[in-house]
DNA sequence: ACCCCGATAGAAAGCGCTTTCTGTCACGGA
DNA sequence: TCCGTGACAGAAAGCGCTTTCTATCGGGGT
């Protein structure tokens, strides 16, 4: 069968406790004994068996990052990142490289419970939970509690774009300043001059529709001016398409629209085209997050950047265990406004 | 500690093994023991030691799935169908949910060949690799030799978006048909009268840039039209946008550019409008894979749709068993030409 | 010359589960 | 009444590692 630690220990001529101290190099080791052992390893092309280290270790390189839409870029770009931090933190128990694995959940609170109890079997080194989660009172407290028996259990525990759940789940938690974001974008669209700002939100009860929502307000209460028509849709293009007319159809003379997100942005500009009217002549379009491809949107997209990859890639270094958060609950990461050319200053 | 089998032998006063046979479920157990069983694992909040299982059985319900770019729509749409259909596939050993987890290449060959064996490490059940690889035989021979070594331990190998390796490894193949998206989308320029087409590849030594180009060289031939320039590049918007200037440099009477896919396109269409040229009256742009934002470019892309979230799903189906691909080298995934305004009669 | 010590290496006891091999028991047929 | 026969359940032997605990050996201090 398959090559055991025994094998090449008695290739080597040496006991397995030798050779596993060889491969885990803690513990000194002649350098000829540890010369031959490798040999061994090499001759026989030896690949340790890892559920076997792990139950005898207790713990395992394994470090789960869930997401939300893997097909999403803004997903995509933090996973990836997190990924690359988290391979490159390179040592583990004794230098074993960590194998980041991200899951997606779909946006399901049950996909991402069952997520979290599977990386709990494989009793994983870590777990990056990223982009805001549903609001719900009851999965809320069910994660919490799961979230405090993975850390009671050893395994780290990092929030990436997402609030501290209720109860002291031991987690790290990075959190994007999505209602600054929100409140820059209105106060800009507010000082071109609009005033009827119509509002394409991302799914309700979903905590980052809800901060961005709110910086929204605050922009315009702060100005005086009323809160216009706003729509609630996933983050696909299609939804922007489709909100587009419900918003118009409330509000015929708006003359800006924030999107949830720069792919809704996009169904927005689209809808409004089609309907004869231009970009930002008629209408100011704004998205949110800053995707490489809002760049090249015609007009290109007025956004409020987050810093996907530097998240991403600290949560990674969170997860390793190479960065350690202040204590003071969550680190809050800051976001830009980024001026293009699809908000102008309304007609007339 | 943690809640160990044992423990929950204990509350329920059976012994060990009959707690594993009624987890497992596949011996039989009376109905009242098994309740009583069942109801020790829910007032302990029993989670089974994953390692340890797949110690004892020699298999785990880990399935890995690498691709070269995971910030990448292309890989995260295939990844997240493929994820999807692995877990709705459900049983594995007993009804156990398999863990699907994308790994990152970044498209680097030695950090495939860490994640398989990191994979091999862990005993997954199954692996897929998505997307094209590099062409460099040593390196090909390597990947030849793990997943040969893969399958002989009993992990299913399913290789999607890529041409099998060289040598038996018992890998299950889907191949997109790329030569011929390619040939149809060139042919379809010539059609329109286009004879001075450029082309902006992905990278060299890539299979999937080789069979695109093949199929454009094809369509050329055929049409007894000669190869304009071509530069290859990244597969990102910048690699399309510096690309354009060296394009019209080899050939300012450009009429037309291919672009090695969708993002690349739009890197394309920026450089074109930013030197005053219209798409598609001045130049015409077309790209490839039909990701969800092409259709939202102004002109929206003409490309080839690539059924991503189909062959990701197959994928799964193949990694879990739930389908079997019929002998005789690989299952090939059709493609299909998508016209939208990106593309039109040359000037005169 | 004797002893203690540092540097290595081996023996062996698990880690928590699965699974084969043995019971044990209640029952129906003879 | 006695025994064969299912239907269950327990005992125990690993799965392939890690890691204490223990043994060995060659020196240097006195």
């Amino acid at each position: 069968m398959t090559v055991t630690l025994a094998d090449v220990a008695a290739r080597a001529r040496v006991s397995p406790a030798t050779v596993s101290r060889v491969l885990n190099g803690n513990y000194p080791v002649a350098a000829s004994t540890r010369e031959r052992v490798l040999l061994a390893v090499r001759e026989l092309d030896y690949v340790p068996n890892g559920p076997a280290s792990s139950l005898a270790a207790a713990t395992s390189d394994l470090v789960g990052v869930l997401v939300n839409d893997i097909a999403d870029p803004f997903f995509g770009i933090m996973a990836g990142a997190a990924q690359s931090a988290i391979g490159e933190g390179a040592g583990g128990r004794g230098g074993a490289e960590k194998l980041a694995v991200v899951c997606n959940t779909g946006g399901s609170p049950e996909r991402e419970l069952t997520y979290l109890t599977l990386l709990q079997r494989q009793r994983a080194a870590a777990v990056i939970l990223m982009g805001g989660s549903l609001e719900d009172p009851e999965h809320l407290a069910a994660t919490s509690g799961k979230l405090a028996r993975l850390t009671e259990a050893g395994t780290r525990v990092v929030l990436c774009g997402r609030p501290p759940v209720p109860g002291d789940t031991g987690a790290a938690v990075l959190v994007f300043d999505n209602r600054a974001g929100a409140r820059l974008l209105t106060e800009h669209l507010l000082a071109l001059g609009h005033r009827r700002i119509g509002y394409v939100a991302g799914p309700a009860d979903r905590t980052t529709t809800r901060h961005r929502l709110e910086g929204h307000r605050q922009a315009l209460a702060a100005a005086g001016v009323p809160e216009g028509p706003t729509v609630h849709g996933p983050y696909d293009r299609r939804s922007g398409h489709e909100a587009t007319a419900g918003l118009l159809a409330r509000d015929p003379d708006l003359t800006a629209v924030v999107a949830a997100n720069d792919t809704v942005a996009l169904g927005v500009c689209a809808a409004l085209r089609e309907r004869g009217l231009s970009i930002p002549g008629d209408v100011s379009v704004a998205g949110f997050d800053d995707l490489p491809f809002s760049v090249d949107a015609v007009p290109a997209l007025t956004t409020v950047r987050l810093p996907l990859h530097a998240a991403g890639a600290r949560a990674g270094r969170l997860a390793t265990g190479a960065e350690e958060l202040p204590p003071g609950g969550p680190a809050v990461v800051p976001v830009e406004l980024v001026l293009r050319g699809s908000t102008g200053a309304p007609r007339g």
